[in-house]
This record gives C-alpha cells, sequence and structure tokens, in this order.
DNA sequence: AGCACGCCGACT
DNA sequence: GTCGGCGTGCTC
C-alpha cells in the first residue's frame, strides 16, 4: 500500500494525498481518477510521498491510473510546478489548462489499440505512404499482422471492406512510418548574406542553453531562417518547438513546415483543435514521435523528450501572454524551458518586446540582426502627413486620397489602417448631450451601420440604433468619431469605380469569411482596403503598395505606459505589407505630431532608435524592464467591495512588504464597469524579481486565508502587460 | 470550484 | 408549518 499524490484541479494550493495497492514510480506523471468530495476528479500524480499530509484514515483509495498514455515525464512536471510556484497559481490548475482535456479525463482510455485518438507506438505501425493503393497497404499490414493489434486488424478489415488508405491515415488507424525526418522537399531558396551570417552564427556556439533574439525587419525571410535552424536539429534526430501568437498563422505556417520538411511529422497544438486531435498531438509529441510541434502559446506545455530547439516568432505579441485563469507568458516560459532542457531559444521579432531586447543589449541573449529585405528591393518609405492645418475629408487627408487615386490608377492596392472598428465609436445627442453608454460597461456602444445597431465592444451586448434621443427626444442624433466602416463608406463615394474591401472583426467574424476576404484580396478583387489590425499579422498581399495610417495619435499619449511601444510595433508591422513583392511601398501616417520621435524613428525604420528611447523613459519612470510589478485585480458587483478588498490587501502588503518593495494604493481599473461587474487593482513593485517572487508567496497565502463575500474574485498578475 | 450543512423570510 | 436564501466550511 502506498500513498499517492495527486494534483486536482481545483482552486487551492494543497496536493491530495490518497492510497493505492499497485503503483509504482512509473505511475508519476499519469492521469488518475480519484474519489473527491461527494463525486469524482481527474488529475495527475505527481508524487507518492512516504508519509501522508493527513491521517491515514482519512486516506482514500485512488479509482482508476490511467496506464494507456505514457507518463508525462519529470522534466514536464518540473515545468508545471515552476509555472505554478511563478505565477503563484495551484499545481492542480495549471496541470488542467497545461493537459489537453481529453487526455485528463482519466476514465476515457480503455484500449488505445481500438481508440484511434491515440495512435500507436512506431514499432506498431504499418509504413504506407499517403497515396498508396489499398493493395499495398494491406499487404504491409499482412506482414505486420503476426505482431498484431487490435487497430491493424481493424484497419485491414476496412481497407478489405473497400476503404480508401486516406481515410484510414485521416481516421488515425493508419501512420505513416518515414524515413529521415529532415530531408527538405524541393529546391531550398537561396539565403540572404545575412540570414547566412545569421545561420553561422548560431552553428559557432556550442550546444546547449542560447537564447537569441533574432530581429529581422519585415520580409527579412526570418521564417527562412527558423526552418533552416529546424532542419539541423531534425537532422540530428531531434524535436522542435516553435510557437506562433496566434491561431490563424497556424495553418499556414503549417502548410509551410510540411513543404519542407515532407518526411517530418508536424503537429500543431491551439486551443481551437478538436478535442481528439489536441490529445493526439500532445501524444504524439509526448511518445517521441513528433518531430516539428507548432502552436500558440499553450504548445509550450507541450512534453517533447528529444527537444533540440524552441522558437518563439514574433515573440513581442501580447497573445503569448494569458489574460484570465493562470497568466503565464508562453515567451518568458519557453525560455525558461530551454534553459531547463539545456537547448538554444530563438525568440524572433522585426520589433522585439523591450524586454527581450535589452536582454540582447546587455548580452543577455545572443543578438542576430536582418536588416534587409530578402525578395523586396527596399523598406517601404515613410512620411507623416502633419494634419494640423488640414481639412480632411472624413479623417483623410488631401495628401492620402491622392496617393490612392494613384495606386487605383496604376492597379495597384492602398491599405487605410485604422484600429477602429464600427462605423463611429459613440452616437450623441448635440441638444442635449447624451451619448450612447452601455449599461453594463464603462464605455460607450459603438454605431454599427453596417447592420444598425449599437454595439458594446467589451461585453458584447447590442441593440438597435435609436431614432431621437433617448434622452430629450432630439430627431437630430449624431454619430461622433470614426471607425472603419464610416471610413469605408466615404472611400466608397471617392472612388467610385474603386473597388473598397473593409477587413476587421466585423467583417471576417468566421475563419471562412476571413478566407474568402484574404482570396479576394489576393486575386486582386479589392483596390482599397480598410483594416483593423487584423490586416497587420501574416498575410502578404504582392499588389499592395500604400498604407494609410489614420488615427494613430491616440496612443500616442494613452494612460498605458505600454501604448506607445505597441503603437510602434503596430505601424511598423502593418507599414511592412505595402511592396512586398517587386514594387516599391509607400507608408503615409496622418498626424498631429509629425516631429514626434516615435514617428521620426519610424520613418527611419529604426527600431533601435525608437527601444533606446523607450527604455530610457522606462528607467527614468521605473517602469518595467527595470523593475518588476505585480497586479493584484479584484472585481465585484459594488466597486466599494472591490476596492475595500484591495485596501485590505495592501494592509496585508505592507505588513509584509520587504524593503525595495512599492505597495501602490488600490484604484479603480480604466474600464472600471465590464458587464456588470466593478474592478479596481493594485500594483506592486519591486527592483529584483526574486525579492517580488519571496513576497508574492507569503502574500498570497494571506489573501487565501482572508475570507471574501461570495460575489467578489480576485486574481494575480505576474509581470502584467497592461497596467 | 462544487457541495454539503445551517440558520432566517414569504409561501403552497 | 415548509422551501429556499446564501454564509461557512470542507474536500485527501
Amino acid at each position: 500500500m502506498r500513498i499517492v499524490r495527486v494534483a486536482l484541479p481545483v482552486p487551492m494550493p494543497q496536493l491530495f494525498d490518497y492510497t493505492s495497492q499497485d503503483v509504482s514510480e512509473e505511475d508519476i506523471g499519469r492521469c488518475v481518477r480519484v474519489p473527491f468530495g461527494k463525486g469524482e476528479k481527474s488529475g495527475l500524480i505527481v508524487a507518492l510521498p512516504t508519509a501522508a499530509d493527513v491521517d491515514a484514515e482519512r486516506l482514500k483509495p485512488v479509482r482508476h491510473i490511467q496506464r494507456e498514455v505514457s507518463a508525462l515525464p519529470a522534466d514536464w512536471l518540473e515545468l508545471v510546478g515552476f509555472t505554478a510556484r511563478y505565477y503563484h497559481a495551484p499545481l492542480g490548475e495549471v496541470v488542467a489548462l497545461a493537459l489537453p482535456p481529453g487526455l485528463r479525463r482519466a476514465d476515457a482510455v480503455a484500449d488505445r489499440e481500438h481508440d484511434p485518438l491515440l495512435a500507436p507506438g512506431a514499432e506498431g505501425r504499418a509504413a504506407l505512404a499517403g497515396g498508396a493503393r489499398p493493395s499495398r497497404a494491406l499487404g504491409l499490414l499482412r506482414q505486420l499482422a503476426g505482431e498484431g493489434g487490435g487497430l491493424r486488424r481493424s484497419a485491414i478489415r476496412a481497407l478489405e471492406g473497400g476503404a480508401a488508405v486516406g481515410d484510414l491515415l485521416r481516421r488515425g488507424w493508419l501512420v505513416e512510418v518515414r524515413g529521415d525526418a529532415s530531408r527538405p522537399g524541393g529546391v531550398l531558396p537561396p539565403l540572404t548574406n545575412e540570414q547566412a551570417a545569421a545561420l553561422d552564427a548560431f552553428a559557432a556556439v556550442p550546444a546547449g542553453f542560447v537564447p537569441w533574439l533574432l530581429q529581422g525587419v519585415t520580409g527579412s525571410g526570418k521564417t527562412e531562417v527558423y526552418l533552416r535552424l529546424a532542419q539541423r536539429e531534425l537532422a540530428a534526430g531531434r524535436q522542435v518547438l516553435m510557437l506562433v501568437p496566434e491561431i490563424a498563422l497556424t495553418p499556414q505556417l503549417e502548410a509551410r513546415v510540411a513543404a519542407r520538411f515532407p518526411s517530418a511529422e508536424v503537429v500543431s497544438l491551439h486551443s481551437a483543435l478538436a478535442e481528439g486531435a489536441r490529445s493526439r498531438g500532445f501524444v504524439r509529441a509526448l511518445e517521441g514521435h513528433a518531430n516539428i510541434v507548432l502552436g500558440t502559446r499553450l504548445a509550450v506545455f507541450a512534453p517533447l523528450p528529444r527537444l533540440g530547439l524552441i522558437l518563439v516568432d514574433e515573440e513581442h505579441d501580447a497573445s503569448y501572454k494569458q489574460q484570465e485563469g493562470v497568466r503565464y507568458s508562453a515567451r518568458d516560459l519557453a525560455v525558461w524551458r530551454a534553459r531547463q532542457r539545456g537547448v538554444p531559444v530563438v525568440l524572433g521579432s522585426a520589433t522585439p518586446s523591450l524586454e527581450s531586447w535589452q536582454h540582447a543589449r546587455n548580452g543577455r541573449y545572443r543578438h542576430l540582426v536582418l536588416a534587409r529585405r530578402a525578395v523586396a528591393t527596399t523598406l517601404p518609405a515613410v512620411r507623416c502627413v502633419d494634419t494640423r492645418r488640414l481639412k480632411l475629408d472624413e479623417g483623410l487627408s488631401p495628401a492620402l486620397q491622392a496617393a490612392i487615386a494613384e495606386r487605383v490608377a496604376r492597379g495597384e492596392q492602398s491599405l487605410v489602417f485604422l484600429n477602429r472598428r464600427g462605423y463611429a465609436p459613440v452616437l450623441s445627442c448635440p441638444a442635449c448631450g447624451w451619448v450612447s453608454t452601455c449599461p453594463h460597461c464603462s464605455a460607450n456602444l459603438v454605431v454599427h451601420l453596417a447592420d444598425r445597431r449599437l454595439r458594446c465592444h467589451h461585453c458584447g451586448c447590442d441593440g438597435p440604433i435609436p431614432h431621437a434621443c433617448p434622452s430629450c427626444g432630439n430627431q437630430d442624433i449624431q454619430p461622433f468619431g470614426r471607425g472603419t466602416q464610416r471610413i469605408e463608406a466615404r472611400l466608397a463615394e471617392l472612388f467610385p469605380d474603386a473597388r473598397v474591401l473593409r477587413v476587421d472583426r466585423d467583417s471576417a467574424r468566421t475563419r471562412p469569411q476571413w478566407e474568402a476576404l484574404l482570396a479576394a484580396i489576393d486575386a486582386g478583387e479589392a483596390d482599397i482596403l480598410v483594416g483593423t489590425q487584423m490586416m497587420a499579422k501574416g498575410h502578404d498581399f504582392p499588389k499592395l503598395t500604400l498604407v494609410g495610417v489614420v488615427g494613430a495619435d491616440a496612443s500616442l499619449h494613452a494612460a498605458d505606459f505600454r501604448a506607445p511601444e505597441r503603437l510602434f510595433q503596430q505601424l511598423m508591422q502593418v507599414g511592412g505589407r505595402a511592396g512586398r513583392a517587386q514594387l516599391p511601398g509607400q507608408v503615409l501616417i496622418q498626424t498631429e505630431y509629425p516631429e514626434h520621435p516615435l514617428y521620426q524613428c519610424l520613418a527611419r525604420h529604426d527600431f533601435d532608435a525608437f527601444a533606446a528611447l523607450a527604455l530610457e523613459e522606462r528607467r527614468r519612470a521605473g517602469f518595467p524592464p527595470h523593475t518588476h510589478q505585480a497586479m493584484l485585480r479584484a472585481d465585484a458587483p459594488a466597486l466599494d467591495d472591490a476596492v475595500a478588498f484591495l485596501r485590505q490587501a495592501a494592509r496585508l502588503a505592507v505588513e509584509r512588504a520587504p524593503a525595495g518593495l512599492q505597495v501602490y494604493d488600490p484604484v479603480p481599473m480604466r474600464l472600471t464597469r465590464l458587464a456588470r461587474r466593478e474592478r479596481a487593482q493594485l500594483l506592486v513593485e519591486a527592483g529584483e524579481r526574486n525579492l517580488l517572487q519571496a513576497f508574492l508567496g507569503e502574500w498570497v497565502a494571506a489573501l487565501r486565508a482572508q475570507r471574501t463575500a461570495r460575489d467578489l474574485r480576485w486574481n494575480l498578475d505576474v509581470d502584467p502587460l497592461d497596467v
């Protein structure tokens, strides 16, 4: 009889001990079903301690240990353990977020040979090519039948019944066994001098943990560098983990990776995947079959026994930070993971986070720079349009209109970039001053003229556009300000012969809509595009030669100290859309601050100068990365309750604060009211990460011991992005 | 988080 | 007289 220590998905920091007759060290890292309270829960075995935390008579026996899947290895348990400690989350919650839901339910799989979701091991697989004839597949299967499992017999029966090989491959009943996974497909594109130099620099460094910052302007061929680096690892029989910010970017990258390494097994992992596919990919990685794991932030938790390299594309992207539950940063965990496993990690971006850039500058990371574009000859010409003394037509300057007219005449495409969807950000009554406010949030309802609705962009609630002022009855109520729909409408009037296409979260709501828009743009079925930041990412549009930026100044003086950094990243990214093929590109930024250093640096394509300025400002103001922060947030139906809790939390913090830890006053959040809840926050800050961490451990324990109102919720955000 | 137990208001 | 409100406490 041994004691089994289990991490369970409950919001409590402790682990729970059970007993088992037949458990062994091999079972550490396996999923388990245990009685819990009234019912049953699935958890993960994390240890077999010699003594239990509680009296032996309170221990109950485990119900079932899931032995059909390999146990998660010790290094994986260390990873989730570190995540739990660093973000001050219960281990069981981290496990729940790191494991595919289908795997965690330990009751699910009884016979993996019959479960197409859990592909059998390499030794039991039939060697089949995707296009193989059923007769050849049958022959191979029958050769192997002696070693047989149920799955192989099922496959034989299906083939005998006339099933196609491709179908069985898709169902996971057959798996292709491939040769050398590193064999690149087709002819490799030639490298630029900079790419070659970067690869040489990488190759010159001895194996082991080395963090790299690959800073390459848009179009400089970062992806090609990733692929060449991956190729080396695959050739050495190692696995590669590649992280991307968004789900939308995985299929195209997956296709490119698959085309480059046709004999490699590429697994993609993200939250939009069906449960079975996610479990299958995870197990393929865990058992060492997947050569490349490609995915969004949750893929950082993929178990990889032969890990050789981690790549983080667009490392500055905020999507790497989870914004609810366990607020982990996949980029930061990727660096930790690389150190843990003694492998290199490459953080790639045209506009690195100031954190990473500083590390590259002070030598903690190695710096690789790709300053030139690989395909287009030059970077786009960036120019500010001073709008201070100009008469704008629905926000469009004469210079921008002229530039668009030129592109229309030449048959090229233009993009007007405006990071605000809807027709107008607010509807208002000039007579009495009424404005369309959201009943549930401290935000305005946005006018959506396309479907004649007033809509809250925060909670999603919406209603019809009133015909008269709800307050005073005035018939003459006006939309104020401009969004993409309004710009789209005006452009259609100004250029009646041009085809105007709007690309934002409203026009590209679903995957098929988004694909249809991309296809239309690629096919040259649009002359003028109006888009939000959706347009900034991923896709290349060969005929796009002009990007006009409208309304950027708003972020220039925003309260959030990271706003300028984000604006620069966004403008550099969207500007990079202009002129990516053979046609030269132009970027026009409408601004009332043409002398602002941000725009000046942008016009020179000088990220380094901008970063140096921004870092100096951060240093003077005592902001990250020169300090380390954690944010305690609370929300309740009444603001007073949230603030009262945070005041108490601040008292507890001050009692425990070591020298060098700064505890600020609780303040309402910028968007105080969201979906009928009032929100406030409390910032704590320290110059040293370890100091902050030690304090947070004690503080969170004290906070958990507090009894709070049932309708009050709180959470801690370590290294918060929005302060 | 669930889910019990437990003590005070308006109802078949 | 009960059904049910959610405060409190526990889960190995």
